[in-house]
RNA sequence: GGGGGAGUGCCCGAGUGGCCAAUGGGAGCGGGCUGUAAACCCGUCGGCUUAGCCUACGUAGGUUCAAAUCCUGCCUCCCCCA
Protein backbone atom coordinates (compact mmCIF):
# COMPACT_ATOMS: atom_id res chain seq x y z
CA UNK A 1 0.00 0.00 0.00
CA UNK A 2 1.06 3.32 -0.92
CA UNK A 3 2.52 6.04 2.20
CA UNK A 4 -0.43 8.35 1.73
CA UNK A 5 -2.66 5.68 2.34
CA UNK A 6 -1.22 4.01 5.47
CA UNK A 7 -0.52 7.33 7.09
CA UNK A 8 -4.36 7.77 6.97
CA UNK A 9 -5.04 4.59 8.16
CA UNK A 10 -2.24 4.71 11.04
CA UNK A 11 -2.93 7.90 12.17
CA UNK A 12 -6.99 8.07 12.03
CA UNK A 13 -8.01 8.02 15.83
CA UNK A 14 -4.71 8.96 17.44
CA UNK A 15 -4.09 11.90 19.35
CA UNK A 16 -0.50 12.96 18.78
CA UNK A 17 2.21 12.07 16.67
CA UNK A 18 5.57 13.27 17.62
CA UNK A 19 7.41 14.81 15.43
CA UNK A 20 4.08 15.58 13.29
CA UNK A 21 5.76 14.68 10.26
CA UNK A 22 7.80 11.58 11.73
CA UNK A 23 5.27 9.18 11.04
CA UNK A 24 5.54 10.16 7.05
CA UNK A 25 9.15 10.14 6.93
CA UNK A 26 9.49 6.86 8.94
CA UNK A 27 7.05 5.16 5.99
CA UNK A 28 8.81 6.76 3.38
CA UNK A 29 12.14 5.53 4.50
CA UNK A 30 10.77 2.01 5.50
CA UNK A 31 9.62 1.90 1.53
CA UNK A 32 12.78 3.05 -0.07
CA UNK A 33 14.84 0.33 2.40
CA UNK A 34 12.10 -1.72 1.92
CA UNK A 35 11.87 -2.90 5.50
CA UNK A 36 9.25 -2.98 7.94
CA UNK A 37 9.04 -0.86 10.68
CA UNK A 38 9.47 -1.77 13.89
CA UNK A 39 6.82 -0.82 16.27
CA UNK A 40 6.88 -0.69 19.73
CA UNK A 41 3.85 -1.13 22.59
CA UNK A 42 5.40 -1.43 25.92
CA UNK A 43 2.72 -3.11 28.45
CA UNK A 44 3.50 -3.57 32.15
CA UNK A 45 1.32 -6.84 33.60
CA UNK A 46 0.15 -4.46 37.05
CA UNK A 47 -3.09 -4.97 36.71
CA UNK A 48 -4.99 -8.76 36.36
CA UNK A 49 -8.04 -7.69 34.48
CA UNK A 50 -7.57 -5.78 31.21
CA UNK A 51 -10.64 -3.36 29.86
CA UNK A 52 -11.61 -2.41 26.19
CA UNK A 53 -9.07 0.51 27.25
CA UNK A 54 -5.98 -1.79 26.86
CA UNK A 55 -7.00 -3.13 23.80
CA UNK A 56 -6.76 0.47 22.25
CA UNK A 57 -3.35 0.67 21.23
CA UNK A 58 -2.95 -3.01 20.50
CA UNK A 59 -5.49 -2.47 18.02
CA UNK A 60 -3.41 0.53 16.29
CA UNK A 61 -0.56 -1.89 16.70
CA UNK A 62 -2.89 -4.79 14.57
CA UNK A 63 -3.44 -2.12 11.75
CA UNK A 64 0.71 -1.69 11.53
CA UNK A 65 0.66 -5.51 11.02
CA UNK A 66 -1.70 -5.37 8.74
CA UNK A 67 0.20 -2.94 6.84
CA UNK A 68 3.40 -5.27 6.73
CA UNK A 69 5.17 -3.96 9.52
CA UNK A 70 6.92 -5.93 12.81
CA UNK A 71 5.19 -5.21 16.05
CA UNK A 72 7.27 -5.77 18.91
CA UNK A 73 5.09 -6.15 22.13
CA UNK A 74 7.45 -5.58 25.47
CA UNK A 75 6.13 -6.99 28.11
CA UNK A 76 7.53 -4.69 30.81
CA UNK A 77 7.95 -7.78 33.88
CA UNK A 78 10.74 -5.14 35.34
CA UNK A 79 9.16 -2.59 35.19
CA UNK A 80 6.15 -3.63 36.27
CA UNK A 81 8.24 -4.11 39.89
CA UNK A 82 8.83 -0.77 39.85
CA UNK A 83 5.61 0.45 38.73
CA UNK A 84 4.78 3.53 35.95
CA UNK A 85 4.38 7.07 38.03
CA UNK A 86 2.41 8.36 35.32
CA UNK A 87 -1.00 10.42 36.13
CA UNK A 88 0.15 8.65 39.67
CA UNK A 89 0.08 11.01 43.08
CA UNK A 90 1.32 8.52 45.37
CA UNK A 91 4.01 5.66 45.21
CA UNK A 92 2.63 2.25 43.45
CA UNK A 93 2.81 -0.66 45.80
CA UNK A 94 5.86 -3.06 43.90
CA UNK A 95 4.40 -6.20 42.99
CA UNK A 96 5.53 -9.64 43.38
CA UNK A 97 7.53 -11.82 40.67
CA UNK A 98 4.29 -14.15 40.71
CA UNK A 99 2.06 -11.57 40.26
CA UNK A 100 3.66 -10.43 37.63
CA UNK A 101 4.59 -13.76 35.78
CA UNK A 102 0.17 -14.45 36.20
CA UNK A 103 -0.40 -11.30 34.98
CA UNK A 104 1.91 -11.59 31.67
CA UNK A 105 0.16 -14.22 30.70
CA UNK A 106 -3.01 -12.65 31.02
CA UNK A 107 -1.93 -10.05 29.17
CA UNK A 108 -0.51 -12.09 26.25
CA UNK A 109 -3.38 -14.49 26.01
CA UNK A 110 -5.66 -11.03 25.53
CA UNK A 111 -2.82 -9.33 22.82
CA UNK A 112 -2.75 -12.83 21.00
CA UNK A 113 -6.88 -12.48 20.06
CA UNK A 114 -6.10 -9.29 18.54
CA UNK A 115 -2.79 -9.42 17.24
CA UNK A 116 -1.54 -11.59 14.08
CA UNK A 117 0.80 -14.00 15.61
CA UNK A 118 2.81 -14.29 12.19
CA UNK A 119 6.69 -14.35 13.85
CA UNK A 120 7.47 -12.40 11.12
CA UNK A 121 5.08 -9.59 12.13
CA UNK A 122 5.00 -10.31 15.80
CA UNK A 123 7.54 -10.40 18.58
CA UNK A 124 7.52 -10.44 22.36
CA UNK A 125 10.25 -9.65 24.67
CA UNK A 126 10.37 -9.49 28.06
CA UNK A 127 12.41 -6.24 29.67
CA UNK A 128 13.75 -8.26 32.06
CA UNK A 129 16.12 -9.79 29.57
CA UNK A 130 17.77 -6.77 29.76
CA UNK A 131 17.50 -4.50 32.40
CA UNK A 132 17.50 -7.10 34.96
CA UNK A 133 21.27 -7.81 34.10
CA UNK A 134 22.24 -4.14 34.03
CA UNK A 135 25.28 -3.17 36.34
CA UNK A 136 25.33 -0.01 37.91
CA UNK A 137 28.18 1.68 35.74
CA UNK A 138 25.67 1.00 32.88
CA UNK A 139 22.84 1.97 35.10
CA UNK A 140 25.12 5.34 35.70
CA UNK A 141 25.95 5.94 32.00
CA UNK A 142 22.46 5.59 31.03
CA UNK A 143 21.10 8.27 33.85
CA UNK A 144 23.54 10.53 32.69
CA UNK A 145 21.72 11.29 29.96
CA UNK A 146 19.37 12.89 31.52
CA UNK A 147 18.84 15.88 34.17
CA UNK A 148 16.87 15.73 36.73
CA UNK A 149 15.17 19.05 36.03
CA UNK A 150 13.97 17.34 32.46
CA UNK A 151 12.05 14.74 34.40
CA UNK A 152 11.04 17.52 36.73
CA UNK A 153 8.89 19.13 34.37
CA UNK A 154 6.74 15.98 34.23
CA UNK A 155 3.19 17.33 35.29
CA UNK A 156 2.82 14.31 37.76
CA UNK A 157 6.13 14.89 39.50
CA UNK A 158 5.86 18.21 39.83
CA UNK A 159 2.52 18.35 41.17
CA UNK A 160 3.82 16.07 44.03
CA UNK A 161 7.28 17.69 44.21
CA UNK A 162 5.17 20.85 45.10
CA UNK A 163 2.87 19.06 47.01
CA UNK A 164 5.71 17.22 49.02
CA UNK A 165 4.71 14.17 48.55
CA UNK A 166 7.60 11.56 48.70
CA UNK A 167 9.15 10.50 44.88
CA UNK A 168 10.92 7.49 45.21
CA UNK A 169 14.19 7.73 43.47
CA UNK A 170 13.17 4.16 41.64
CA UNK A 171 9.99 6.09 40.16
CA UNK A 172 12.21 8.41 38.74
CA UNK A 173 14.04 5.91 36.72
CA UNK A 174 10.87 4.34 35.20
CA UNK A 175 11.41 6.79 32.00
CA UNK A 176 14.48 5.69 31.81
CA UNK A 177 13.84 2.05 31.56
CA UNK A 178 11.05 2.54 29.34
CA UNK A 179 13.55 4.85 27.33
CA UNK A 180 15.98 2.04 26.97
CA UNK A 181 13.74 -0.85 26.25
CA UNK A 182 13.49 1.46 22.59
CA UNK A 183 17.28 1.07 22.07
CA UNK A 184 17.11 -2.32 23.18
CA UNK A 185 14.59 -2.98 20.61
CA UNK A 186 15.51 -0.08 17.93
CA UNK A 187 12.05 1.26 17.84
CA UNK A 188 11.02 3.04 15.14
CA UNK A 189 7.35 4.41 16.68
CA UNK A 190 6.32 3.27 19.66
CA UNK A 191 2.53 3.63 20.94
CA UNK A 192 0.88 4.63 23.92
CA UNK A 193 -2.05 6.27 25.80
CA UNK A 194 -2.26 9.79 26.17
CA UNK A 195 -0.77 9.39 29.48
CA UNK A 196 2.27 7.99 28.07
CA UNK A 197 3.80 10.92 26.20
CA UNK A 198 6.08 11.59 28.17
CA UNK A 199 8.23 8.43 28.90
CA UNK A 200 7.55 8.07 24.82
CA UNK A 201 9.92 11.01 24.32
CA UNK A 202 11.62 9.78 27.19
CA UNK A 203 12.60 7.31 24.43
CA UNK A 204 13.28 9.26 21.37
CA UNK A 205 15.73 11.55 23.75
CA UNK A 206 17.64 8.32 24.99
CA UNK A 207 18.05 7.36 21.25
CA UNK A 208 19.61 10.18 19.91
CA UNK A 209 22.07 9.64 22.74
CA UNK A 210 23.23 6.41 21.37
CA UNK A 211 22.99 7.91 17.81
CA UNK A 212 20.07 5.79 16.90
CA UNK A 213 17.54 7.04 14.45
CA UNK A 214 14.69 8.54 17.02
CA UNK A 215 11.27 7.26 17.49
CA UNK A 216 8.37 8.52 16.56
CA UNK A 217 5.85 9.15 19.21
CA UNK A 218 2.30 7.99 18.95
CA UNK A 219 -0.30 8.56 21.35
CA UNK A 220 -3.80 7.42 21.75
CA UNK A 221 -6.72 8.48 23.40
CA UNK A 222 -7.89 7.19 26.36
CA UNK A 223 -11.02 5.26 25.97
CA UNK A 224 -14.55 6.56 27.40
CA UNK A 225 -16.45 3.81 29.50
CA UNK A 226 -19.98 3.20 29.21
CA UNK A 227 -21.36 6.23 31.03
CA UNK A 228 -19.36 8.07 28.07
CA UNK A 229 -17.55 10.60 30.25
CA UNK A 230 -14.69 9.31 32.07
CA UNK A 231 -12.14 7.06 31.21
CA UNK A 232 -12.74 3.90 31.02
CA UNK A 233 -11.41 2.20 34.63
CA UNK A 234 -12.13 -0.51 36.88
CA UNK A 235 -12.60 2.48 39.57
CA UNK A 236 -15.21 4.28 37.95
CA UNK A 237 -17.15 1.04 37.25
CA UNK A 238 -17.83 2.10 33.57
CA UNK A 239 -14.98 -0.77 32.26
CA UNK A 240 -15.52 -3.62 29.93
CA UNK A 241 -13.22 -6.61 30.83
CA UNK A 242 -11.69 -8.70 28.24
CA UNK A 243 -12.40 -11.56 30.24
CA UNK A 244 -16.72 -11.06 31.03
CA UNK A 245 -18.83 -13.32 30.21
CA UNK A 246 -20.32 -13.13 26.41
CA UNK A 247 -23.45 -12.04 27.33
CA UNK A 248 -22.13 -9.10 29.99
CA UNK A 249 -19.95 -7.89 27.65
CA UNK A 250 -22.58 -7.46 24.33
CA UNK A 251 -24.83 -5.76 26.88
CA UNK A 252 -22.20 -3.22 28.09
CA UNK A 253 -21.43 -2.14 24.43
CA UNK A 254 -24.73 -2.21 23.73
CA UNK A 255 -25.06 0.31 26.92
CA UNK A 256 -22.84 2.93 25.89
CA UNK A 257 -24.16 6.19 25.01
CA UNK A 258 -24.68 7.24 21.75
CA UNK A 259 -22.92 10.14 21.73
CA UNK A 260 -19.65 11.93 23.54
CA UNK A 261 -20.71 15.24 25.28
CA UNK A 262 -20.79 17.90 22.33
CA UNK A 263 -18.79 15.55 19.57
CA UNK A 264 -21.61 14.64 17.29
CA UNK A 265 -24.49 12.71 17.50
CA UNK A 266 -22.66 9.33 16.97
CA UNK A 267 -19.03 10.28 18.58
CA UNK A 268 -19.51 7.60 20.67
CA UNK A 269 -19.80 5.36 18.62
CA UNK A 270 -17.64 5.68 15.90
CA UNK A 271 -15.36 6.17 18.39
CA UNK A 272 -15.81 2.65 19.62
CA UNK A 273 -15.09 1.30 15.66
CA UNK A 274 -11.92 3.35 15.40
CA UNK A 275 -10.44 2.74 18.67
CA UNK A 276 -11.94 -0.07 20.25
CA UNK A 277 -12.47 -2.36 16.98
CA UNK A 278 -9.51 -0.69 15.33
CA UNK A 279 -11.76 -0.12 12.29
CA UNK A 280 -9.98 1.44 8.94
CA UNK A 281 -11.10 5.38 8.75
CA UNK A 282 -13.04 4.09 5.67
CA UNK A 283 -15.22 1.82 7.38
CA UNK A 284 -15.52 4.43 10.38
CA UNK A 285 -17.00 6.89 7.58
CA UNK A 286 -19.31 4.89 5.91
CA UNK A 287 -20.85 3.91 9.13
CA UNK A 288 -21.21 7.35 10.37
CA UNK A 289 -23.03 8.45 6.74
CA UNK A 290 -25.21 6.09 7.11
CA UNK A 291 -26.23 6.79 10.72
CA UNK A 292 -26.51 10.33 9.82
CA UNK A 293 -28.21 9.39 6.90
CA UNK A 294 -31.15 7.36 8.77
CA UNK A 295 -30.23 4.34 6.76
CA UNK A 296 -28.60 2.98 9.77
CA UNK A 297 -30.38 2.54 13.13
CA UNK A 298 -28.38 3.33 15.96
CA UNK A 299 -28.70 0.21 17.52
CA UNK A 300 -28.08 -2.15 15.04
CA UNK A 301 -24.65 -0.34 14.66
CA UNK A 302 -24.06 -1.02 18.36
CA UNK A 303 -25.12 -4.71 17.75
CA UNK A 304 -22.63 -4.71 15.19
CA UNK A 305 -20.11 -3.45 16.93
CA UNK A 306 -21.24 -5.46 20.22
CA UNK A 307 -20.90 -8.70 17.59
CA UNK A 308 -17.19 -8.14 16.31
CA UNK A 309 -15.92 -7.45 20.49
CA UNK A 310 -17.56 -10.20 21.68
CA UNK A 311 -16.18 -11.80 18.85
CA UNK A 312 -12.63 -11.16 19.05
CA UNK A 313 -12.51 -12.37 22.23
CA UNK A 314 -14.78 -15.14 22.76
CA UNK A 315 -15.35 -16.23 19.21
CA UNK A 316 -18.33 -15.99 17.12
CA UNK A 317 -20.33 -18.71 18.45
CA UNK A 318 -20.02 -17.24 21.85
CA UNK A 319 -21.22 -13.78 19.89
CA UNK A 320 -23.80 -14.71 18.36
CA UNK A 321 -25.36 -16.21 21.74
CA UNK A 322 -25.18 -13.09 23.22
CA UNK A 323 -26.53 -11.44 20.47
CA UNK A 324 -29.80 -13.83 20.70
CA UNK A 325 -29.65 -13.25 24.69
CA UNK A 326 -29.40 -9.47 24.18
CA UNK A 327 -32.94 -9.66 21.41
CA UNK A 328 -34.52 -12.19 23.97
CA UNK A 329 -33.97 -10.12 26.81
CA UNK A 330 -35.07 -6.65 25.48
CA UNK A 331 -36.33 -6.74 22.16
CA UNK A 332 -39.12 -9.07 22.62
CA UNK A 333 -41.35 -9.42 25.52
CA UNK A 334 -43.46 -12.66 25.17
CA UNK A 335 -42.64 -15.21 27.84
CA UNK A 336 -41.34 -17.56 25.74
CA UNK A 337 -38.12 -16.29 24.68
CA UNK A 338 -38.37 -14.91 28.51
CA UNK A 339 -38.52 -18.46 29.86
CA UNK A 340 -35.25 -19.45 27.43
CA UNK A 341 -32.63 -16.86 29.18
CA UNK A 342 -33.97 -17.14 32.43
CA UNK A 343 -31.49 -18.86 35.22
CA UNK A 344 -33.41 -21.39 37.12
CA UNK A 345 -33.63 -21.61 40.72
CA UNK A 346 -35.00 -24.05 43.18
CA UNK A 347 -36.30 -22.39 46.81
CA UNK A 348 -34.76 -24.89 49.09
CA UNK A 349 -38.12 -24.02 51.93
CA UNK A 350 -41.73 -24.01 50.23
CA UNK A 351 -43.00 -20.85 50.93
CA UNK A 352 -46.55 -21.73 51.20
CA UNK A 353 -49.40 -21.91 53.36
CA UNK A 354 -51.36 -25.00 53.48
CA UNK A 355 -54.75 -23.48 51.43
CA UNK A 356 -51.68 -22.89 48.60
CA UNK A 357 -50.50 -19.26 48.59
CA UNK A 358 -47.81 -17.43 49.37
CA UNK A 359 -46.74 -14.24 50.61
CA UNK A 360 -44.67 -12.99 47.13
CA UNK A 361 -42.12 -10.28 48.72
CA UNK A 362 -40.86 -13.59 51.21
CA UNK A 363 -40.75 -15.48 47.52
CA UNK A 364 -38.92 -12.56 45.87
CA UNK A 365 -36.40 -11.82 48.52
CA UNK A 366 -35.64 -15.67 49.34
CA UNK A 367 -34.86 -16.11 45.65
CA UNK A 368 -32.20 -13.24 45.70
CA UNK A 369 -34.77 -10.78 43.17
CA UNK A 370 -35.05 -8.06 46.15
CA UNK A 371 -32.39 -7.32 49.29
CA UNK A 372 -35.71 -6.88 51.38
CA UNK A 373 -39.55 -8.36 51.57
CA UNK A 374 -40.05 -4.72 51.90
CA UNK A 375 -38.35 -3.71 48.62
CA UNK A 376 -40.58 -6.76 47.11
CA UNK A 377 -43.87 -5.46 48.08
CA UNK A 378 -43.09 -1.73 46.80
CA UNK A 379 -41.75 -3.71 43.10
CA UNK A 380 -45.46 -5.67 43.21
CA UNK A 381 -47.32 -2.42 44.53
CA UNK A 382 -45.36 -0.37 41.47
CA UNK A 383 -46.57 -2.85 39.31
CA UNK A 384 -42.88 -4.07 38.31
CA UNK A 385 -43.63 -7.70 39.07
CA UNK A 386 -44.59 -10.04 36.36
CA UNK A 387 -45.81 -14.23 37.45
CA UNK A 388 -45.68 -16.78 33.94
CA UNK A 389 -45.58 -13.62 32.06
CA UNK A 390 -48.84 -11.90 33.06
CA UNK A 391 -48.58 -8.63 35.89
CA UNK A 392 -49.48 -9.43 39.27
CA UNK A 393 -50.31 -6.69 41.84
CA UNK A 394 -50.91 -9.15 44.87
CA UNK A 395 -48.77 -9.45 47.78
CA UNK A 396 -50.51 -13.08 48.34
CA UNK A 397 -50.76 -15.52 45.62
CA UNK A 398 -51.32 -19.22 44.87
CA UNK A 399 -48.51 -20.52 43.20
CA UNK A 400 -47.77 -23.31 41.26
CA UNK A 401 -44.49 -25.98 41.76
CA UNK A 402 -42.90 -23.72 39.07
CA UNK A 403 -43.02 -20.51 37.52
CA UNK A 404 -41.69 -17.68 35.88
CA UNK A 405 -40.67 -14.38 37.68
CA UNK A 406 -40.05 -11.20 36.16
CA UNK A 407 -38.85 -8.12 38.00
CA UNK A 408 -38.43 -4.90 35.35
CA UNK A 409 -36.67 -5.56 32.13
CA UNK A 410 -33.75 -7.43 33.36
CA UNK A 411 -34.51 -9.67 35.90
CA UNK A 412 -36.09 -13.12 35.43
CA UNK A 413 -35.73 -16.31 37.46
CA UNK A 414 -37.77 -19.77 37.05
CA UNK A 415 -38.43 -20.79 40.35
CA UNK A 416 -39.05 -24.22 41.37
CA UNK A 417 -40.14 -25.04 45.12
CA UNK A 418 -39.92 -28.01 46.79
CA UNK A 419 -43.19 -30.42 46.29
C1' G B 1 1.12 19.90 74.63
C1' G B 2 -2.74 24.17 74.00
C1' G B 3 -7.18 26.06 71.34
C1' G B 4 -11.31 25.41 67.95
C1' G B 5 -14.68 22.46 64.92
C1' A B 6 -17.14 18.05 63.20
C1' G B 7 -19.29 12.94 63.33
C1' U B 8 -26.96 12.18 60.50
C1' G B 9 -29.70 6.91 56.22
C1' C B 10 -25.64 3.76 50.19
C1' C B 11 -22.96 8.91 49.26
C1' C B 12 -23.28 14.28 49.89
C1' G B 13 -25.85 17.16 53.16
C1' A B 14 -30.26 19.99 56.03
C1' G B 15 -32.23 19.59 60.74
C1' U B 16 -30.60 22.31 67.36
C1' G B 17 -36.32 19.48 72.64
C1' G B 18 -42.24 17.30 70.59
C1' C B 19 -45.45 18.11 63.95
C1' C B 20 -38.58 13.33 62.61
C1' A B 21 -37.90 7.22 59.73
C1' A B 22 -35.70 12.62 59.61
C1' U B 23 -35.97 18.61 53.97
C1' G B 24 -32.94 18.57 49.55
C1' G B 25 -29.45 16.51 45.86
C1' G B 26 -26.88 12.14 43.84
C1' A B 27 -26.82 6.83 43.31
C1' G B 28 -30.29 2.72 43.34
C1' C B 29 -35.12 0.56 42.36
C1' G B 30 -40.27 0.37 39.71
C1' G B 31 -43.30 2.70 35.83
C1' G B 32 -43.71 5.91 31.27
C1' C B 33 -41.24 7.54 26.73
C1' U B 34 -37.42 5.07 23.57
C1' G B 35 -33.49 1.94 20.46
C1' U B 36 -31.46 -1.56 25.04
C1' A B 37 -29.70 3.51 26.07
C1' A B 38 -28.86 8.88 27.17
C1' A B 39 -32.09 13.00 28.24
C1' C B 40 -36.89 13.72 30.24
C1' C B 41 -41.51 12.70 33.27
C1' C B 42 -44.01 10.02 37.44
C1' G B 43 -43.37 7.08 41.69
C1' U B 44 -40.28 4.84 45.38
C1' C B 45 -36.14 4.77 48.28
C1' G B 46 -34.32 1.55 57.09
C1' G B 47 -36.75 -3.19 58.39
C1' C B 48 -41.22 -5.92 59.25
C1' U B 49 -47.45 -9.94 55.99
C1' U B 50 -47.17 -2.09 57.14
C1' A B 51 -54.11 2.10 59.32
C1' G B 52 -49.47 -0.53 63.21
C1' C B 53 -44.83 -2.17 65.20
C1' C B 54 -39.41 -2.47 65.56
C1' U B 55 -34.58 -0.44 64.80
C1' A B 56 -31.90 4.06 63.73
C1' C B 57 -28.76 10.48 63.58
C1' G B 58 -20.24 8.01 66.07
C1' U B 59 -20.45 5.25 71.03
C1' A B 60 -21.88 4.45 76.36
C1' G B 61 -24.64 6.58 79.99
C1' G B 62 -27.78 10.71 81.98
C1' U B 63 -31.72 14.87 82.17
C1' U B 64 -36.97 15.02 80.44
C1' C B 65 -43.78 13.25 80.01
C1' A B 66 -40.77 13.64 75.30
C1' A B 67 -33.87 13.73 72.60
C1' A B 68 -30.77 13.50 66.08
C1' U B 69 -31.45 17.95 69.00
C1' C B 70 -29.63 19.31 76.20
C1' C B 71 -25.54 17.17 79.81
C1' U B 72 -21.21 13.73 80.86
C1' G B 73 -17.53 10.05 79.57
C1' C B 74 -15.26 7.53 75.46
C1' C B 75 -13.86 6.81 70.20
C1' U B 76 -12.79 8.91 65.36
C1' C B 77 -11.75 12.88 61.96
C1' C B 78 -10.43 17.99 60.54
C1' C B 79 -8.32 22.95 61.44
C1' C B 80 -5.21 26.58 64.12
C1' C B 81 -1.14 27.48 67.63
C1' A B 82 3.48 25.17 69.94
Amino acid sequence: MNAKDQIDILSAGVAEILPAEGLKKKILKAEKRKRPLIVKLGVDPTAPDLHLGHAVPLRKLRQFQDLGHKAVLIIGDFTARVGDPSGRSVTRPALTTDQVKANAKTYTDQAFKILDDDPDKLEIRYNSTWLASLDFARLLELTSRFTVAGLLVRDDFMKRYKAEQMIGLHEFLYPVMQAYDSVEINADVELGGTDQKFNLLAGRQLQEKYELEPQVALTLPLLEGTDGAKKMSKSYDNHIGLTFEAADMFGKVMSIPDEAAGQGRFSMITKYYQLALGSLPDEVASIEAKLESGELHPRDAKSQLSWQIVSTYLGEKAAEDAKADFEARFKVKDKDSALQIADKMKLSKDPRKPDGTAYLPHVLKEAGLVSSSSEGRRVIEQGGLRVDGELEGNLEVRLGDEFLIEIGKRKKKIITLPS
